[in-house]
DNA sequence: TATTGTTATACTCTATAACTATA
DNA sequence: TATAGTTATAGAGTATAACAATA
C-alpha cells in the first residue's frame, strides 16, 4: 500500500495525509449512536440514516433513469441531453440557442458543443438570423425530423421500464408532483 | 460570428461544419407536429413533447435539490457525497472502501480522492485492518463524528426546504415510491 | 454598453485500465 | 488468480471568463 507506507514516498502536488501517528480506536467497532452495529443483524449495510434524505433517494433514481435512457437509445446514440436539445427545438423551431439553453438550463457554451455534434451528424442545422445577425435559428433537418420521430418511439419505451420499475401510479404521481420542474 | 463566415478559419481538430450551401427553409417557422406555434400562445417556449418524460423532471428536479443543500451547508463547505460517505461511516464504523463505494453506487477510486479531503480535514481516518491487511477499516474521528452532528441539522434544514418547495406530502410520497433506491 | 455565439480553462463526476500489496 | 486500494487518463458535465460581431 502505497499510503501510510513508513518509506517516503513521491506525490505530486498533493498534500500529505495520515501522518503516520494518528490512529483511531482500532479496537471493536461502536457505531457513533452508540449501539454495537444493530442495524447490521440482518448482514446488511445500514443506511437508515440516509432513507429520509429526498436528495439523496432522488439522486440514485436518477442514474437509474438515465442509465436506462442511454441503454434504450443506445442503438442510435442519443444522450438524454441530445433527446431534450432535438425535442425542443423541434416543438420550436427558430429559436435562437440562448432561448434553448435557458429553457433547459444548460450553459450557452456548452449547447455549443451539443450542437456542433447534432449537426455534424446532420440532425439539427444553424440559420442565421434575419432579424438579429447575432443570433441562430435552430431547425430540425429533415433528417432531424425522421429521426426524432424514432427517438421518441424509443424514449416511450423507456418510459414504459420506469413504469415497470416503480408502478404506473407511481411514475403519474412522481410526474405530477414535480410537475414544476419541467 | 466565426463560424459560418466566409473567410476561412482555424479549426483545431475539429471537423468542419456547416457548409456554407446547405440551409434549410427560413421561412415562417413551423413546428414538427404541422400546427404554427399553437404551444407557443402564450409567449413561452413549448416543452409538451418533454413533460411526460420522468427523467427530464427528475433530472431538474435533483439539481435544484443537491444546488439547495450545497448552499445549505456551504458554511460547512459539504457536498452531497460528502454528507453520504460520513453518514454511511457513522453508521457503519469498521467499513471497507470497497463496502462503502459499492454501498453508495461511487467508483472505488473516485471514493479514494473522496477519503482523502475527509481525511486532510481530519473528519474520517483509515485504519489498516488487523484481518485483511489489504483493506482500510473506516471511522470517522472525534472531530468528525462532532461535525456529522451539524451536518445532519443543516441536511434537516435543507429537508425542510424540500418540503416547502413541493410540499410536505408530496415529499413524503416522493420518499416511498422512491424507497427502493435508498 | 449589453447580448449572442464562441473559445478556453478549471473543477467535478464517471468510466477504465493498470499497478502494488496482499489474499 | 483474485481482491483492495491507489494512480492515471479520458470523456461528460458544470461554472466562469474573455473575445468578436452585432445590437
Amino acid at each position: 500500500m502505497a499510503r501510510n507506507s513508513q518509506a517516503p514516498r513521491i506525490a505530486k502536488s498533493r498534500v500529505a495525509k495520515s501522518r503516520a501517528g494518528i490512529r483511531p480506536r482500532p479496537g471493536r467497532a461502536r457505531n457513533e449512536n452508540g449501539n454495537a452495529h444493530s442495524d447490521l443483524t440482518n448482514g446488511e449495510i445500514g443506511l437508515d440514516a440516509l432513507a429520509g434524505h429526498a436528495g439523496y433517494a432522488v439522486r440514485r433514481f436518477q442514474i437509474w433513469v438515465f442509465q436506462d435512457f442511454i441503454r434504450t437509445l443506445g442503438a442510435v446514440d442519443i444522450r438524454p441531453t441530445q433527446y431534450s436539445v432535438m425535442t425542443v427545438i423541434g416543438a420550436n423551431p427558430g429559436l435562437s440557442q440562448m432561448a434553448v439553453a435557458k429553457r433547459l438550463g444548460i450553459e450557452r457554451a456548452r449547447l455549443v458543443h451539443l450542437l456542433d455534434s447534432l449537426e455534424q451528424r446532420e440532425l439539427v442545422s444553424r440559420v442565421k438570423s434575419a432579424t438579429d445577425r447575432r443570433s441562430h435559428a435552430l431547425h430540425l433537418t429533415a433528417r432531424g425530423r425522421t429521426a426524432l420521430a424514432q427517438f421518441k418511439r424509443l424514449a416511450a419505451e423507456h418510459e414504459r421500464h420506469v413504469a415497470e420499475k416503480i408502478g404506473k401510479e407511481n411514475r403519474e404521481k412522481l410526474l405530477q408532483i414535480l410537475s414544476d420542474f419541467t
